[in-house]
DNA sequence: AAAAATATTGAACATCGTTCAAATTAAAGG
DNA sequence: CCTTTAATTTGAACGATGTTCAATATTTTT
């Protein structure tokens, strides 16, 4: 039996955390059990409903991590490099998305799972990291519209993170295999962003 | 028990298959499960499964369903109107599919359900139905490509339907909450297409 | 009528999330 | 240092799940 010595709660609830990412990244999302996580922890399974009231909220926990990552990427100073134009750092920017899906696919797939936190009116710290996660889209968009159309800006970057998620998403879920081409993905995605925005400087 | 001569093999598929369909809008995806199916149909559990290998051969063939349906409200003739301009055509298409997917909300989850044939190269068919939901949106598109860009046009096809897509998942699922309005969706798709046509105008 | 072929069954298996009384460990009081 | 109280950890147990497959029941063939 473990002592209750061994980690402070806050330690055993990083443990929690920090085992369960690497599962996923081994076995992936199905591999995540509370019995698994128990093994790898030296706990009893139990233990884990003591910090966590159920998985999910050790699925929020997981995916405000994910968000986290996520930002880091599209906020990278190679997307917003002030030697290229806007247009071009937005490319690199949906590349780095698409990316980022398919190096951390699990975790980044698990965002969308409809399993995970379906019901649950999600916590507001996590709709925080969501709504961050427009901001670098929205500076590139800042040259394309003057002060008083802001709420426009805003429409426009939710807009486009969709459509790039949109492409990301069915090509790489292949639920609705949007193109056969491996690489055609982000050939999309450039087409996508040059016509939008074409559309939108016109 | 069942008698053998109730159904004919063929009867007992479409019984499995619309009873399912009908569970799946009474109780969710979740509410789908063997034993389920099989008490509502007066067979044993494993009967299921002389019918259909297993449920994710019977998830495939309700999806299947969910296809042709889906493609039947975007060929409607009110996506066609001849005395509408293409783009208005485009964003009632839009709007239609975003209403299918609040109408039959369950059945399109399961579309993009990532439990649901995760491992398997979907049969030929299912790719075929999948190929055909582009169609009524490339031949809106039509106007605006002459012959020689017909690459181009079936491009533009998947992206745009790709990037509405995208708008109407992230709104339905409310993972990345993208408005906080209800009705604002439709906006965006509104937005997104008089833009994306604009630059391809341009 | 007997035998062969086919269809149906449902108990059994492994696994899942989750619960919670019991056991264990740490802290407090005398 | 011993006893009592509080907090933590446990793991068997519960009700589910998908799936299997020997046994049973039904139909067809001989």
């Amino acid at each position: 039996m473990a002592r209750r010595s061994d980690h402070t709660r806050e330690e055993l609830k990083d443990l929690i955390v920090n085992t369960s990412w690497e599962i996923i990244d081994e076995k992936g999302f199905e591999g995540l059990t509370a019995r698994n996580i128990a093994k790898e922890i030296g706990y009893a399974p139990g233990t884990i409903y003591n910090l966590f009231g159920s998985l999910d909220d050790l699925y929020l926990e997981l995916n405000g991590r994910t968000l986290d990552l996520l930002y880091d990427v599209l906020s990278a100073p190679a997307c917003a490099d002030p030697k290229k134009t806007p247009i071009q750092n937005m490319k690199t920017m949906a590349l780095h998305y698409m990316n980022f899906a398919q190096d951390h696919r699990p975790h980044w797939l698990m965002l969308f799972n409809l399993r995970v936190t379906q019901n649950r009116s999600d916590a507001q710290w996590y709709h925080e990291k969501v709504e961050k996660l427009f901001e670098p889209l929205s500076k590139l968009l800042e040259p394309f519209f003057d002060k008083a159309r802001n709420k426009e800006k805003q429409l426009a970057a939710r807009v486009l993170w969709s459509s790039v998620h949109g492409l990301c998403f069915l090509q790489e879920t292949g639920k609705i295999s949007v193109v056969s081409n491996d690489k055609a993905a982000s050939k999309m995605a450039d087409y996508l962003i040059d016509t939008f925005m074409a559309g939108i400087e016109k």
